[in-house]
DNA sequence: GAACGTAGCACTAACGGTTAGGGTTTTGAA
DNA sequence: TTCAAAACCCTAACCGTTAGTGCTACGTTC
């Protein structure tokens, strides 16, 4: 019973705030543009715009379900028998790459500069380990040979990998030699 | 040249602030308390709340360098030859049997049901990860066999065990058993 | 021990993100 | 056509935090 006009109409306003304000954001940077700003520009009341987004720092990271939803498909949307970790191996490495390519430079420049975004950040990871840890501890095929604290742990630690990639000078061998490591956990328990 | 009387009465209006501060936060809730409320009751203006304070979070955390000092020791001031998993695994035993402790519950149980503190404490832990990492890849003793990666990527394997061990049903297991799967991965650089 | 520099604190006023309250228009459905 | 709800608007405020300014008590120096 969806795709009526409202919902598209609604999609438009949300859409309008994130370009308005991503594009404000990175002209001015993130700390010199105030809601107060985005709100005019993109012609809405403050309250809408607080409607559509939860704070000023999810304005930054609109599109941050992608990342939780693949990482997870990555578990449960794998070949049957294929093993865990090659599988999140594969996704982390895609997910690095896209995010250290030269059209994202500017936003990690900008949320890099800002103690607040890079907090938020965080706090999102955090997120996107703890629904990583319940995907894995829910595989049929893993959950009787490991236990919840071991499944969670590996889920912590692909997180990790992703963001000390992000961070390092080759970030791709970085994936690599950290997901040794996270194998020879895994294989461990 | 220390120890005047200028430096005692700043410890005092310290201490005075933080321990009123958690007496109301633990009497009527962290959000139910503002700074306002917290400086009033303490008998200081707001600016000076804030000029010992960063910010409100920080009145929760006071002494989070203890953290950070331990486990950078735990890793610089461990006895010669000594393997550094297992002197990691110690320390962080200690932590989290002090953090698990009957006396540290109501704190806790506030900072698990408020977002702000929890996610103040994350990006605590990151600071921490971060300190750690730089002194294991600072030992003269690994430095040669292990990459600065492997270094970091450990660390934040040892604060994550911290992390999942406070939310386990049995903490203290549960750090034996990550510290099983960390030891692998150390071992398999 | 008197004078001086400054650390610590107070006060006011504001800034910026966020929300409550209450109203208006647009839309989909009955 | 009618109606309920969704989306939006506006105003006014709340709350954490900071700038600006000045006062007072302490440590130091001569």
């Amino acid at each position: 019973m969806p795709t009526g006009r409202r919902e598209r109409k609604k999609a438009a306003t949300r859409q309008k705030i994130a370009d308005t304000a991503m594009r404000l954001f990175l002209e001015r940077g993130y700390d010199a543009v105030g809601i107060r700003d985005v709100a005019e520009e993109a012609d809405v009341a403050v309250t809408t715009l607080f409607s559509h987004f939860a704070s000023k720092e999810a304005l930054v990271f609109e599109r941050d379900d992608d990342f939780e939803q693949r990482v997870t498909r990555a578990v449960t949307d794998r070949a049957p028998n294929e093993p865990l970790v090659p599988a999140l191996r594969r996704e982390i490495h895609a997910l690095v790459r896209h995010c250290t390519a030269d059209s994202a430079a500017p936003v990690w420049r900008m949320i890099d500069a800002s103690p607040a975004l890079r907090k938020y950040d965080e706090s999102m990871r955090l997120r996107h380990a703890q629904t990583l840890g319940t995907a894995i501890a829910a595989d049929p095929g893993l959950s009787q040979a490991r236990s919840e604290t071991a499944c969670r742990a590996t889920a912590r630690f692909v997180i990790d990998a992703y963001a000390l990639a992000r961070e390092a000078a080759d970030p791709q061998a970085a994936v690599d030699e950290i997901f040794r490591m996270i194998e020879a956990a895994w294989e461990s328990v």
